[in-house]
DNA sequence: GATGAATGAGCATTCATTCAT
DNA sequence: CATGAATGAATGCTCATTCAT
């Protein structure tokens, strides 16, 4: 009876910021702020963003920003742990037994949709984590998630007798996935080397990993 | 072919500044703020960098410095073009006929090495280009560079025949070239994986690379 | 004589504020709200207190202090009155006739508790009236009423031939009456010189008032 | 020879504020910002002056401030900082021996002039002292130097037999200092009770001092 | 009565850049 | 060439106060 729903989040700092709003009102004017900060963000980048554009950007006065984030680091905190969450869903997905080189296929475009979808943010994340810890190590994270899955696959192949011995999988799993995650930040963050489509390019890579890592029985 | 390095260098503004000094004083000045800001920019990152830092750091006046550079992103382009220039002597070395998979072994190890140098002005370059055309050029030149050397070499590898027939060279090219320069990027610049020694590194990517894309005589 | 403590109540504004509140409910909000400052000033002071910060410590709103009170400065006033009331209070009690040196004991002593049990408040009114014209004269007041009753007694005295005629019994008032005050505010706002327990400063502020520091030659 | 002035003083922060100026212009300027601020702080009280009160007052722009001050606490505390060293220099010079009553009406003379000359700052220190804690401290140790220099005069006699010796030297110090301060404090601070001017006023300190109030019957 | 969201004036502060010496 | 003082635009941030619900 007593213990009711605003026990549960609500992190607030001495001044009230950060707080989880209590009403409808203030929950869309977070959202909007939020919103406003990655349009900003993807047009002038972390260290251009003023925060009076967010505010602006999302039709609100200065003060108003700050009644729900303590600067723009910390917004961009905000923007970044929703963006974990999504990296976090699709490295909970396992792969799929049977078949490991359409396995990498699948896998491959999902996570190019992903990183294209979040392209903004990635240039941001990457932006900022060269300099600010905080950053940096969220960024880490959600790449350590992403490699770990790869790890886990592979040393089940290796188990299987489908993956080679004489690879170590976390070693593996950092170079193939960071190929996967470089070549998605050279398509869609930097827009750079635009040969193939999405396709072409997860054919090309699970070709890569299939007779690099795998033993196939073409040997 | 046409870009070359040294086309970044000395350009001169009608106030004079980024005139190559004439006196031995002068010379002398200009590399102390070169070498000052290369600290500074090491230090605290380039949105974080002052240029009254920069001027402490080399011993001299806040107003030397407009002297020799126009603001904090023309003395970090000096320094970038000279960095440019390694890259470019690097990438002008030949791949070794012969033995492919020692070839990639060596040159692993070499560009590696050449990271972990001047990973510190790296990581400047990448935190900026997400945010400044002119440096994004810069760095995607010098990526150009290491992927062509790459494809070069991949598709010298197709004609004698020691390179499968259904890799495309520019987008393998790319792909491998990313995973080495990705990794390189992970160790020096993250500090990230500390999974491996250099040497053992070179060894494992040798061997994606061999049984991904090279017909061996094992096969 | 004519100004008495209770004038520097409840006024009224155009619009409502610092009425006295008609319902149960309403009068509990104010009280709530006049404790909380108090904690809030004793805490922060008053240039550093926050309108919020009371209405937090009172666990009402932001804008329910506003149905109240018009500002910090005018709650600060509020406080005072309350205290100005003790103080009109203590000083309505005239001295004991006879033994003097016991009188002023016993006055000191009482005295000392009143500033001790207030020195929160009285800290905040010191910082205030420096700067405020209103706390000035609030101060102005009690200080007045509190000397005054020295004057009475000490010019009480000389027609009764146990205070020195040589003394003037107003500047007189002002620095014994001064000197009380100021060793209590030393004591119980600054809390520097801890030297004595009230009771042993109670016997020397009555020795040094009955008979002077030095050793005369009429002893 | 190695060893020179500027390795004397020149404390400063990591961006150079707070910077002892190595230019005529540079002490110049410094000297005007402080007494602005002086002023400042006299008219509008420590909680209402601007910086950019300073710097207008002083002629300058907003930014030259913070060349030499962090912000106007800090040039407040400089500002102190000459005061306690006049107050230090005041409390060097010892009491005359001899005719003690004379001792303390010179004395009070000299301390009640020099309260006057800088009444403006008193004021402040004692509205921000009630606050920040440096502040304090700073006020706290010119008081103990004024006290224990009393204290002193008071041993002595005691041993030379003119003070009586069931006072307690340092409590009584603290009460007659006291007195004197809070009365100073009164008169050109508060600028309350005029009664009497500073020679009247000391004749009566030394009478209170010297012989007490009451006429006892040890008489 | 009460709430909490929103406003915006008011100030502080930084730092690239210019200028007099 | 070099110095360091001065400038001022650009922004950040706080908090008293009002308002819609």
């Amino acid at each position: 009876m007593a213990t009711e729903a605003q026990d549960l989040v609500t992190v607030q700092d001495e001044v009230g910021r950060d707080v989880e709003p209590k009403t409808r009102k203030g929950r869309r004017s977070k959202r909007a702020l939020l919103d406003a900060a990655r349009v900003v963000f993807r047009e002038r980048g972390f260290a251009h963003a003023r925060v009076s554009d967010m505010a602006a950007e999302a039709g609100m006065s200065n003060g108003a920003f700050y009644r729900y984030f303590k600067d723009k680091h910390d917004i961009l905190m905000a923007l970044l742990s929703e963006l974990s969450e999504e990296m976090y869903e699709f490295s909970r997905v396992p792969w799929q037994p049977g078949d490991p080189k359409h396995s990498v296929r699948e896998s491959t475009l999902r996570y190019m949709e992903l990183y294209r979808d979040n392209a903004d943010l990635m240039r941001v994340e990457i932006e900022v984590a060269q300099t600010e810890l905080t950053v940096h190590e969220v960024w880490r994270e959600s790449r350590a998630m992403f490699f770990k899955r790869i790890a886990r696959s592979l040393r089940r192949g290796q188990k299987e007798g489908i993956v080679r011995k004489d690879i170590d999988p976390d070693l593996a799993a950092s170079l193939l996935g960071g190929m996967t995650e470089h070549y998605a930040y050279l398509q869609y963050v930097l827009k750079d080397e635009p040969q193939g489509s999405p396709k072409r390019l997860a054919e090309q890579i699970s070709r890569i990993w299939a007779n690099g890592v795998y033993l196939t029985d073409e040997e």
